[in-house]
DNA sequence: GGGAATACGGAGGCCGTTCTCCACTTTTAC
DNA sequence: GTAAAAGTGGAGAACGGCCTCCGTATTCCC
């Protein structure tokens, strides 16, 4: 039986199966994305990118036949960053420091890449490595988490949820202060971090805390920004 | 000397000079952009806004020939609104309970007008009533910060830009959790506004307080993010 | 080197939005 | 009632981004 040729080239190059031409194509399209999307965020005319990469429309598209694949294969090395980032935060010695400095890396990266911004409030489609990041990512933010909570430092109510919320506030401060005072974020972080401290408070507040999103709810907030317009938007639909 | 028609026919109606079926064309707009912008937030298409006013797209173009100002006409009344919350939280006793009254007006605002959370990064074009009604809001908040202040209750270090950064933080928040979790924001400003409370905290922080951008700066950012894509949005640049 | 498979790129169609032009209608003042 | 002024709406031009088609070029394997 004939072995059509397209079998013997499978598996030819980094297990992907492209040419080498292709492949080359490939790189250079995802560093474009890289950069365009962190100068334009997540919405930027995708003309953009294949110019920058230096070849045609055609080939982004065929490599990338959604808007989504592409971000996804540009955001994986930042995706890698973010579970270092919590995992190199557990390293630290005071339980307290350790949550701080894990926010306060994720916020920075957002603040200097608006694609990474506009990512925080968005799910990806499910690539081969990105969930097993995110879940490394997870686990160590919870572990960091628990110890600052175990250590009395960290307010008990709060949940992993509750970073998000923290990530999306931090991407409206940073979407509409970053080109002109790109360090405010730093203050309001201080502020947050303040309240998230915990110390002889809440007595003061009137009314019940009100409850975090349930992790279904979570999940429905991202897969529901989907990417569009931005709009930032200001995404909006 | 002959007197123009158009001499004696100034100031007809409302002292804005329209025949009157303009005028009233001039409302239906007005109230078709308060919804529209509410559902849709400030990028979207000026078609639907002009149908939903049962007017054609031209009137509405000869009426604003900008999307500033139909949206600085749109948002006149929430101005007020602004203001009026502003003052009002002035008459209550406890001024703690003020700041967080006059805080949570103006983010239940953003919650629930996709608009006015797009809004809160922007500077209009400067209409007639619109600078002094935002010059009513300054002053109120301010008062209000002050009192708390005084009063021991509100950390002496914040300023007024720091109440900016606040709503863009909320924008953040609700932008992403408002289809699915409209009232998450409640929880993120709990946090917060435990962070704003006087308390023994502070020395828990390492390095020093960030300073707040300037007044000059604030001006800056509000300038730098004109009405585009959004905005989005997810609007950008 | 040669043929098959693979990949390339840009021209061009499509679509939604912005904004203008102009022939027609309504209002106004007298 | 009438003429001038003011206003109207919708067709369509212009634009920009998205995505595909297909003739040409490159790579691969033997």
């Amino acid at each position: 039986m004939l072995v059509p040729v397209v079998e013997l080239q499978r598996e030819r190059h980094r297990g992907r199966g492209l040419r080498a031409d292709a492949e080359r194509n490939r790189e250079r399209l995802v560093k474009a994305a890289q950069s365009v999307f962190a100068e334009g965020g997540l919405n930027v005319a995708l003309d953009e990118v294949a110019t920058r990469a230096g070849v045609g429309i055609a080939t982004l598209y065929r490599r990338f036949p959604t808007r989504e694949e592409l971000v996804a294969a540009a955001f994986e090395a930042k995706l890698t960053d973010y579970a270092v980032a919590a995992e190199e935060a557990l390293t630290r010695r005071d339980p307290w420091d350790s949550f701080v400095e894990l926010v306060e890396r994720i916020c920075a990266m957002q603040a200097d890449d608006r694609g990474f911004t506009d990512l925080i409030t968005m799910s990806l489609p499910p690539a081969k490595h990105s969930a097993e990041l995110r879940d490394r990512g997870r686990r160590a933010a919870m572990k960091v988490i628990g110890r600052a909570q175990e250590a009395g430092a960290l307010r008990e109510d709060l949940v992993l949820e509750d970073l998000a919320l923290l990530l999306m506030a931090n991407a409206g401060v940073v979407r509409a202060t970053r080109d002109v005072a790109p360090h405010a974020w730093r203050r309001w972080l201080a502020f947050m971090l303040d309240g998230l401290r915990v110390a002889p408070r809440g007595a003061f507040r009137p009314g019940p805390m009100p409850a975090p999103p349930t992790p279904a709810q979570m999940a429905r907030i991202l897969n529901g920004n989907v990417l569009t317009q931005g709009g930032a938007g200001p995404v909006h639909e």
